[in-house]
DNA sequence: TATTGTTATACTCTATAACTATA
DNA sequence: TATAGTTATAGAGTATAACAATA
């Protein structure tokens, strides 16, 4: 019996794409438990928040509020509880913004950058060892695909 | 100024497993929210829910309550939760194992059968879309790269 | 004593919508 | 009128721990 015709062939094309979305999200799931776990037991804080930190460090201008919201991809709300907590743990700092003085500009302090090196690094580790099973050639080509992966699912999602 | 000495080589290595994570959970997040946005609107349903009976519609012969607590990586009482949910939908049923009085077996039902095989289809269909900026080649090349990183980070984490 | 499953509860994460102040 | 940010709230998703029944 013949089962390459082309209607054969689209349904096992698309079950190859449920299947990569399902390891997808597998894989995902279990980096994230072991960063959130060790995030909180070794740094007493949240995969939010350390998001939104990394954030602020590659930007050390600041960033205003709204621009967190979009890069965390979260909606307003969130941003303001996380920026309030960090704040007030002398992390991060409200700049007044005197072009529009609705806005502010949230950067790292000192202090926050200090922490935020030592989570990052010790992030890295757990990363990389998560990481270890593949060859420096097998990233760089998942890395790759990502990104192909990424533009795809964008662009359906805009 | 020589750069390629055996720390920097390291370091860059340390830099592509972040980067790779990153992007592995933008990836994921994008799809998910699409995911999970649909099931909401069009079946009124949510992504656990849909996950519990993906694992059902694999072994129709039904699952242990255990069983589906480490296929789905929660812990027992969430399970508990669903499964209440589905059975009073009339999804799913809990039929009892004579071999053991404490456990049960976690079936789908007709109607539970039926009603998966839309939100499957309907579920692929999505999944096909977001991942069409990527070749037949790629989504192969993904789905292996997929599978080395699933066993690499289950290593760790056992 | 260990295991299966349930119950109760609390916390994280997120979205929505109404609101204030400024543009 | 629109935009920046805040507040209040609700719901999804998850973990923990105490518990009952059975092994």
């Amino acid at each position: 019996m013949l089962r390459t015709d082309r209607e054969t062939i689209a349904r096992s094309d698309d079950h190859r794409a449920l299947r990569i979305w399902l390891r997808l999200l597998t894989c995902t799931q279990l980096i994230e438990k072991q960063v959130r776990g060790r995030l909180r037991e070794q740094f007493s804080t949240t995969l939010p928040r350390f998001d939104l930190m990394a954030q602020l460090e590659r930007h050390p201008e600041g960033l205003k509020m709204n621009a967190l919201s979009r890069l965390l991809m979260v909606t307003g709300g969130n941003v303001t509880a996380i920026v309030d907590q960090l704040e007030s743990e002398g992390l991060v700092e409200r700049l007044e913004e005197p072009a529009d003085r609705r806005a502010f500009r949230i950067r790292l302090t000192r202090a926050g950058e200090r922490s935020f090196g030592e989570m990052a690094r010790a992030h890295e580790e757990w990363v990389v060892d998560l990481l270890a099973g593949l060859s420096r050639r097998e990233h760089e080509e998942l890395l790759k695909l990502l990104a192909k992966l990424k533009a795809s699912a964008m662009e359906v999602g805009s």
